[in-house]
This record gives C-alpha cells, sequence and structure tokens, in this order.
DNA sequence: CAGGTAGCGATACCTCGGGTATCGAAACCT
DNA sequence: AGGTTTCGATACCCGAGGTATCGCTACCTG
C-alpha cells in the first residue's frame, strides 16, 4: 500500500523554499511598496530565481494570497460569547493588516484584483470564503450577514489603509467594533428563537 | 482693469473638450474595466490624442479623480436633521459607486493610489477633503470622527464592489445605514452641550 | 498683414513590470 | 545508467504609462 497517498512523484523535488519566499514577499513589500515589489526583486531577496517562483505560484497575485495565507494562519474564535469572539477577530484582522508589509500586500493585491476577474476568484475563494464559513459557524449568523460584516470591518481597514498609508489607530478599531458588536445575535437568541 | 482675473493667455486657446473625455472615460471604463482602459482608448473614444490628454492631466489617475469629481457633483446635505442628512448622503454615494463605470473607476483609482503616494495625495486632497469638509458643516461632527465615517462607508462599499464586481445591493445599503446612523449626535444635543 | 504663443493630432519612442520560453546543470528515483 | 523534474540564468514578448517631436492651427497684438 506504498501507492496510497504521497507516493513522491519522480524527478528532482521542490526544494523547500515557500517560507523564504513569502518572507521575502512581506520584507520587500514593506520597503518598496506594492507596486515596486516585483516578482524579479522579490525572487533575488529570497535567492531564488524568477523562474522558480513562477513554476510554484501562476501569478503574482496568488503569490501574494498565499503569502497573506500564510501571515494570517487561522482565525482566533475563541471567546465567552458571540459579541466576544467578534470583538476578538476584529483585534485580529486589525493588527495584521497592521503588520508592516502585510497591510500593504493586502491592500495591493485587493486593487489588482478590482480589474482581474482571475485574481478575484482566488482572492475570494482561497483567502475570503474559508473565513466566512469559520465566521459563519462560530457566530451561527447566514452567510450574507457574515459577508456584510467582512466588508465592513476589512473594507473600512483598507480604506484607511489606502488613504492614508498608514493602519488605523487603536482608538478607531475600538470603534468600529463598538459599531459593530451589539449587531451580532447574543447567545441567548439563538438556541431560543 | 481688464487685467483683473482672467486675462486670457496668450496663444490658441484650449478646446472645450473636457465633458467629452470624461464621458469617454466612464464609457470605456465601464466596457473594459479600469485596467484595460487605457488613456489611449480613452483618447480615441473621445475623438481626441493622446497627447491632448496629457497635456491636460498629469497622469491616469488625475485624470480619474477629475472625472469622478465630474461624476460625482456637489454631495446632497439636505435633510430635516443630521441622522437625514446622513441617510441621504450614505444613499447617494452608494447609487453614485452603483452607477455602471463610476464604481470600477472609483475602486480602479483606489487601487492605484496604494502604491503611488502622489496619487494618494491628489485623491485625498481633491477628492475626500472637500467632502469630508462639507460633511463637517453639515453633521456638525469632529474630523477625526467624519474621516471615520467615511472610511466605514466608502470602504464597505469600495469592498462590496472589489470582491463581488457588483455594488451593494439596496438591503445592505439599508444595513449600513441602520448601523452608522445612530452615531451621529443628534441635533438636540448639539446646541444644549 | 506679420509675428508670437500655445493648443492640437500624429507618431515614434522610452521604461518598467508581468509573464513565457529555453537551456544546461543538478537531484532524486528505479 | 536512464528517466523525470526542478533549479538558476537569461533572453524575450507584450501591454501600458508617460515623454518628445513636429507640422499645423487658432487666437491675440501690433
Amino acid at each position: 500500500m506504498t501507492s496510497t497517498a504521497a507516493a513522491r512523484p519522480p524527478g528532482r523535488p521542490r526544494a523547500g523554499v515557500n517560507d523564504v519566499v513569502f518572507a521575502a514577499t512581506l520584507s520587500t513589500v514593506r520597503e518598496l511598496g506594492y507596486a515596486r515589489a516585483t516578482v524579479e526583486r522579490i525572487a533575488v531577496a529570497a535567492g531564488v530565481a524568477k523562474s522558480t517562483v513562477y513554476r510554484r505560484w501562476p501569478s503574482k497575485g496568488a503569490l501574494i494570497v498565499d503569502c497573506l495565507l500564510d501571515a494570517f494562519g487561522p482565525a482566533p474564535l475563541e471567546g465567552a460569547d458571540r459579541a466576544e469572539a467578534m470583538t476578538s477577530a476584529i483585534r485580529w484582522i486589525a493588527a495584521k493588516i497592521g503588520e508592516p508589509g502585510v497591510g500593504d500586500a493586502f491592500a495591493g493585491v485587493f486593487s489588482d484584483a478590482v480589474s482581474d476577474p482571475a485574481l478575484r476568484e482566488i482572492l475570494s475563494a482561497r483567502f475570503q470564503d474559508p473565513y466566512r464559513i469559520a465566521f459563519q459557524n462560530a457566530l451561527g449568523e447566514p452567510e450574507n450577514r457574515v459577508l456584510f460584516f467582512i466588508d465592513v470591518v476589512v473594507g473600512t481597514l483598507l480604506h484607511r489603509m489606502g488613504m492614508t498609508g498608514e493602519p488605523m489607530v487603536e482608538a478607531d478599531v475600538t470603534a468600529l467594533i463598538e459599531m459593530i458588536v451589539p449587531l451580532v445575535t447574543p447567545d441567548s437568541a439563538a438556541g431560543t428563537a
């Protein structure tokens, strides 16, 4: 039964270089901004050939999306109740977007996706959907409601980032939380209704 | 006193072609999307040379910003009270962003601005600031509060537009209004406090 | 009418960045 | 040893923003 799952494919195995590329991506974006962080420069910063990058990711956007997935990791959904889970999730996203490079990369790939349906599909399916589903389960809210919350939270944070170049300050993140948290269905209503 | 203000400068006067270019810009963006709406194509659609466009606007971004200013016009701030003014303003922005071409152009220029500080400055100074000041006066809210409202409203609408390619549906715009309007200072508190 | 100035269309051009293609050299398996 | 795939290097294509040149045209002033 050696052929079950991971019967190593023939040929030279890939070098375990993804993490290095992710790190190089974020640091390059941090130093030069999204537009000037070319794939060429990222590859050089990672000590890798440009062709190697394009062998792993079909486009710059796909690379950035995977890089963001790596940077964000799983959403923290622990909390005594739903209001607390929502609060911690918003603070988590705000903090991630505030990390140097991450916010720029996020805003940049989002921007590219506006004019690129293929990238939009990648961003939606690989990045947004997993978090959306996790939030639906954690909050017990319907899909369209969670999508609305995502639009508000991520849209607000990215707009601030895009217009000022700086992440949203603590006080405004708190205002954002105070605006949204009252909208989640309280735990008591979930079981009874 | 013929030299007071508008002593016409020497040389051939400019042809009154701005409106044609604005219309061509929106229709080209509507048909091809932001990225493929090149300055070349816009110029051809307007029946104008590319060099003429660049003589009037220093960059594609600046052209789009002026085009959006023309498309948006002054903000409607009439309303019996502040809550009503806020409501009508949000519906107005949502409707404008929903117009074919306008939303794409807005999202596109915003995206470009993320990686282009010069364009960000143009967008902030020429587009956002006038509306921000008008809202400050109409709502009697401090600058940072109005900036927060703009982040939430515009950010949410653009995020929806960017992720789905479609403007936000009526029901969600209403949800957005119901979320924000309670946050504006009521008229009664403004004079008494 | 002559001369100066500046917008206009046309066109050629530069630059940069995403993405592709090719090649010889490795690395791994059977 | 032979097959298969990756790797780095490099050259290349293409589209788009932006610049520059040039002959022409419209307008004003003297």
